[in-house]
RNA sequence: GGUGUCAUAGCUCAGUUGGUAGAGCAAAGGACUGAAAAUCCUUGUGUCCCCGGUUCGAUUCCUGGUGACACCA
């Protein structure tokens, strides 16, 4: 089984040559973005149309409630699982496609297995940041888990408190679950890449941002905005409508900044896509060497 | 046409009592192991409008240009 993996920074084109191409494989998508996943989120993350999805059948659009818990190692399960539900009547290929990158690696590297962190834990140490005991917290992963502590970043602080958070849960040092081995998976990958010139990409999300504006971002900001404080919703394109709704910004500054945000996680994924030498790279265009390549 | 004010980074501007300059925004680079569209780190960007003068030294002071703006005609 091959599992064909296409991946490029937001806006790049993936949605629309991932139809051609799970037609061609006649596979159905497994989308590989985090915030999809959410309902309710259709304009602000560009989510496939109910058309596009009666085209081809997705997994992972719309299968959650905003303020469900999920992570990246969460989809590795559920990605895995569903391979296996899938390869009887797909023996021979799959298509996963997305941009999310640490979800991409999780699996076709796959994460470590770290037992899940105890929500009395999570709940303490999310209480203690917020109560300005960083500090005091990085002190504590020193002593347990120094080896952890010299190579981490421990002026992110979400390093700190995750790395914290398994140590108090499991009573070992959080590096001692980290082994950084691939995984062996039942499948062989296959990583296509889009990519495009910078001033072309950047011109693709303010168009894009302007499009969703018209398609009523606002109102699904509107919409949701009684749920602004789960995580689904520190997305960019709603974080920043929020502040709008909260009479900070400007509407007009408000979609300035996400037109910037949206820049930012574009470089942001390219830099991580970068260090990654298995991607073939294409250009959207260059639709029928992509087409060849899978065939 | 006259008078005045201004001219400094891609943009908006600060500053140098004369010793070649710094903020914000924009931009660029990087990290990343269970919330990752998250979170965190790093970095400059310069004929200081042009010609000349004074000075050891001028982006800064002076003469003259040029351009923008304002007011007066």
């Amino acid at each position: 089984m091959t599992l064909y993996v296409l991946l490029g920074p937001t806006a790049v084109g993936k949605t629309e040559l991932a139809l051609q191409m799970a037609q061609k494989l006649r596979s159905p998508i497994l989308s590989c973005d985090s915030r999809q996943i959410y309902r309710g989120m259709e304009i602000g993350t560009a989510a496939p149309t109910p058309e596009q999805q009666r085209q081809v059948r997705h997994y992972f659009v719309g299968t959650h409630r905003i303020g469900q818990y999920y992570s990246a190692a969460q989809y590795e399960q559920d990605v895995l699982a569903l391979v296996r539900q899938l390869s009887a009547a797909h023996p021979a290929s799959l298509l996963l496609t997305g941009g999310s990158m640490m979800y991409i690696d999780a699996v076709c590297h796959g994460i470590d297995d770290i037992p899940s962190v105890d929500s009395e834990v999570r709940e303490t140490l999310r209480r203690r940041l917020l109560d300005g005991e960083i500090d005091k917290m990085r002190g504590e992963l020193r002593l347990l888990d120094p080896d952890y502590y010299l190579t981490a970043d421990t002026r992110n602080p979400k390093r700190v408190v995750h790395a914290l958070e398994v140590c108090y849960t499991t009573g070992r040092p959080y590096s001692s679950f980290l082994r950084n081995e691939p995984k062996p998976r039942p499948f062989t990958t296959v990583k296509i890449g889009l990519r495009r010139d910078r001033d072309e990409l950047f011109s693709r999300i303010n168009e894009r941002v302007d499009a969703m504006m018209s398609a009523g971002l606002l109102d699904e900001a509107r919409r949701l905005y009684p749920y602004r404080h789960e995580n689904a919703l520190n997305t960019v394109g709603y974080k920043e409508l929020f502040r709008h709704l909260d009479g900070e910004w400007t509407l007009a500054f408000a979609v300035e900044k996400i037109k910037k945000n949206t820049r930012d996680y574009a470089k942001k994924q390219m830099t991580w896509f970068a260090h990654d030498a298995d991607i073939h790279w294409f250009h959207p265009d260059e639709r029928e060497q992509i087409l060849q390549m899978i065939s």
